[in-house]
DNA sequence: GCACGGATCTGAAACGTGTCAACCTCGGAT
DNA sequence: ATCCGAGGTTGACACGTTTCAGATCCGTGC
């Protein structure tokens, strides 16, 4: 049933080092003769066994990409960035869910070890698996994406999340808002952490102390908590509620925005709130939300691209960092009365 | 550097074949052999290869899911489902993207074909590939996901759409509506179709005729779209424009909930919103979106399942279908304080 | 006539694994 | 002493492809 090269050559009358060459070398094949390969190839429906080429080759024609959470639209934009590039390198992308455990992570690394894998794009759980560092140690390209390598010695491509924070918190406080609340606060992601750092600092440079900043810390960043944490925030005493809040993905986000609405506080007349990622659902909520976006697509794109780059002679470790862009919607548009609807872009 | 099983025996002293049967068959090894052989895997870091298994085992542990638009949050849903059962079964997924696009979609199973997969996973673009009659003629279990096999000669999973949109007409009549819009209309795919025969087949029992029903048709079923819909609706004489809008999925919905807002128009109590999938979003929307609800993980699984089971000896091919479920909220609750009894005619 | 080179084709070797028949060892039964 | 069988272990072979050194053929220039 299954049918190989050799069939092809035997019902081609030919060699089967002429088949191969057929399919790999077709110029240096006399006309004829391709021709009748070819057509014996159509007869038989043969399809070539990638698994014995890559056994051949060392090395297999696929990467792998390990996210955080698949059903965060952010991801799957970084994911078609990746899909990009691998596809016009003739690389099959797959794509792996680790939904923040390290457990599924380390499973996903080792099959991808296993499959031989030309390289690894990861967005790693909070602690870098023992997993990883075996694999580059074994020669296999691994880039980080959306978190910064720790030194010189790997590629990564990420934002500038300290930055974001702080665009986000200096956004608010211009517009005059004097309490804020930062959700998203406790997870070990570098990334969320950096973000919080950047609205810390934001408000210490202006308020000298912390003390108009609450902070949430939801276990998971998903539309559910988000909800929570804005339950939460309607709950308290209106002199200490803040007026505005920073979420540390759009996620949570939307949850914030959706419990507010709930609770007939209005956006963003009574609250403002401030997304991150600028996922397309941010523009398309029903308040359009006003986030920080960070070029997803491109992410994917360029960590794919580097992670091609490594494997060519001369490669320099490079670790790319995007700044990301405030772009204001009508969620925080209120207090200073100002006409310019400022939006960058 | 890449060290093989052969160097792995060499190390631990044994024959090959006891490598082997360490991986495979460990009880069948004495301990201290086995302890020897382990031992040696961990010091040389020794790596299964994938391919070279396939190339034994001719056929692969991976298996293709193929999707319309990985930004779709439906489709990473269903995938999530997938991913649950094969990672079960010991199987990798390999996701891709059609976009809705024959030729992408085509090259993808090409792709899956070289790679032998277990099987293919797929919501098919409009026509049926002959890429897939020709795969399943060389013995490739395939189901379609989210679509009606044609014939018996397949495994499907679906859901009754001619009953989702009849679910959402019914309910929006019931309210007391008596203009509506159904926006999605032509899209080839069958399962847009159906949703919309659904809704016309509602309609046409309720009122006798579609007079009162106006269909808007959208190239692709995005956000974007949603919105370029309902700004055509927004832009029609009072005395015309539907009260209530159906949307094929919840993506348009969105577009067409944002658009409204925009134009002052309240929802639902100027315009209803029902949409189509219940993704998580829908009910995160600041109006909550009324949506008929697929069992969308549930589909994922059941698709795998049967996937897995058709390698096996004795499969009947089967076709399920779910009973999708209209889920009310918010975007829809208005209406109904009427008295009048409005009878069918 | 002959050497030469280019175009074309051939077939063996190798990639790393799983399988399987055969082999070894050794204690216990005959 | 011989035989038996079970528990361990071995090593050759096959899977389907790519590669590469060599073979073959043919026209050309001397």
């Amino acid at each position: 049933m299954p049918v190989s090269i050799r069939d092809v050559a035997l019902r081609a009358g030919v060699s089967l080092g002429t088949v191969s060459n057929v399919l790999n070398r077709p110029n240096q094949v006399a006309e004829g003769t391709r021709e009748r390969v070819l057509q014996a190839i159509g007869d038989l429906g043969f399809v070539r066994n990638e698994s014995a080429r890559q056994l051949r080759a060392g090395t297999s024609r696929t990467l792998g990409l390990v996210v955080l959470d698949i059903a965060n639209p952010f991801f799957t934009d970084v994911a078609r960035g990746v899909e990009d590039v691998a596809n016009d390198a003739g690389l099959a992308v797959i794509l792996c869910n680790s939904d923040d455990r390290p457990a599924k992570e380390s499973a996903y690394l080792d099959l991808l070890a296993e499959q031989r894998v030309q390289g690894v794009l990861i967005t790693p759980t909070a602690d870098l698996s023992p997993n990883l560092e075996s694999m580059r140690r074994r020669g296999t390209p691994v880039v980080l994406v959306d978190r910064r390598a720790s030194g010189p010695g790997q590629c990564s491509v990420a934002v500038d999340d300290v930055l974001g924070g702080r665009l986000a918190a200096d956004h608010l406080i211009e517009r005059g808002h004097r309490r804020l609340a930062f959700v998203g606060g406790s997870s070990g992601l570098p990334q969320i952490q950096e973000r919080h750092a950047g609205v810390v600092a934001a408000v210490r440079e202006r308020w000298g102390d912390e003390e108009a900043l609450t902070v949430f810390a939801p276990s998971v960043l998903t539309v559910e908590t988000g909800r929570q944490a804005a339950a939460q925030i309607v709950g308290m005493p209106a002199a200490q509620r803040p007026t505005a809040v920073i979420c540390a993905n759009d996620l949570l986000a939307l949850g914030v925005l959706q419990e507010m609405t709930r609770h007939g506080v209005r956006v963003p007349e009574e609250c403002a709130i401030v997304g991150y990622d600028d996922i397309d659902f941010a523009a398309a909520a029903a308040v359009p939300l006003t986030s920080v976006r960070k070029p997803r697509r491109e992410l994917g794109r360029r960590a794919a691209e580097l992670l091609l780059d490594e494997s060519a002679e001369g490669h320099v470790h490079e670790q790319i960092v995007f700044e990301p862009v405030l772009v204001v919607r009508e969620s925080s548009m209120t207090r200073r009365t100002s006409s310019r609807a400022d939006r960058t872009a």
